[in-house]
DNA sequence: GCAAATGTTGACCAAGCGGTCAGGATCACG
DNA sequence: CGTGATCCTGACCGCTTGGTCAACATTTGC
């Protein structure tokens, strides 16, 4: 189902060099703005050497995101049923912040996708992803009925903190350009930021 | 500074069309994704037509985004210093929630163009966006001086409003297979959702 | 009603795109 | 060390792209 399974030592690595290289430049320019010749640039490899491991762009890309998917829903799969709710929440938006300061290219790659409308991935979006959102959120709605967290609808909860977090890696040139910063000392702001936000909002 | 001003009957009429066109287009596929051909076709013009009354396809893009500027901001403009802290702040909330809805097309244009890093845009980030942020960030922290407002960085509070209703529009995709619905209904409880969110964290 | 200004287009171009291919280089292994 | 499998590349192809241009159509204003 995903590419065929590296075998030599070689295709390991060239494989793997080729899916950074293409997470750089994808995460940058979006599907239709990358080409083969600046992923292969970044690479350090030929165009046609890219097209040696994979059949096409758009199988370069495809790969990308199927790998990097378990990876991105980690810290939501996480959330523990046996934690103190609260807790277990705004933990989840600290790790998910997190995320976004060590993978801004992983989260904009999601987002280029998403926002294109999902050509490539809406399957799982229907599927997998789905499902998962499905499942906690039922935990958040038991959490509730016990009286143990605010009501507030469990789903567009989710999406609250998909949203709050990812902005700071999708929209990093707006919040650099209007914070005025340079490094990544926001970060500390925006988790105090999102644990009183939360925090706020979610004690019964 | 923008494009020529249109005089004629004529020169109103198609830069109007053309400039949907575009809106449609690109917000879609990306400034990089879009051809030409594509906007033509969707304002009914011949490509040679759409060159024109604008230089380049940069141009019409360029123009887009500086057009739809101040309506996309006036939201945030609208804050009152007079009103009531709480109900300003949920005030906003909810109408920028409801610009996603009614706006999403010109939402998904901007979070297209920062999400690949603003290249068309910065300055305007740098200048004029950076400047009404300060001015509002002022204001709720003279609210928050007051007493009136729960104490949250006001800054990250603006950008965690921008990022949870623009979710709504540049995400759409993703909330509505997650849901699993197919018209706007879902606005009616992201609305409770926010307005609850808000004012739980606000209040001081 | 007629000229000048404005509007419109098919045909075309150079550049860049994703992808192919024949053939040579390098590797793994008996 | 030899040979078959794996790896790599320059040259090339068909197609689409943004943009041009000369010629033609339509409006506008006197």
């Amino acid at each position: 189902m995903t590419a065929k399974r590296p075998t030599t030592r070689i295709q390991r690595k060239n494989t793997a060099t080729i899916l950074d290289a293409a997470l750089e430049v994808f995460s940058a320019q979006g599907f239709a703005g990358a080409t083969l010749d600046q992923i292969a640039r970044q690479a350090g490899l030929s165009k046609p050497n890219l097209l040696y491991y994979f059949a096409s762009k758009e199988a370069i890309y495809v790969t990308l995101l199927t790998d990097l998917m378990e990876t991105w829903l980690a810290p939501l799969r996480a959330l523990d049923p046996e934690g103190e709710p609260v807790d277990e929440i705004v933990g989840y938006v600290l790790r998910k912040l997190d995320m976004s300061r060590r993978f801004p290219r992983e989260s904009r790659l999601f987002a280029n996708e998403v926002l294109s409308g999902a050509p490539h991935f809406s399957a799982r979006i229907d599927g997998e992803l789905r499902a998962l959102v499905d499942e906690k959120a039922a935990l958040i709605a038991a959490w509730q009925a016990e009286g143990r967290l605010a009501a507030l609808d469990p789903r567009h909860l989710i999406f609250s903190i998909w949203a709050t977090t990812q902005h700071y890696a999708d929209f990093d040139v707006q919040v650099r350009g209007v914070l005025g910063t340079e490094g990544d000392g926001h970060y500390r702001a925006a988790e105090a930021f999102l644990g009183r936000l939360y925090r706020g909002a979610l004690a019964p």
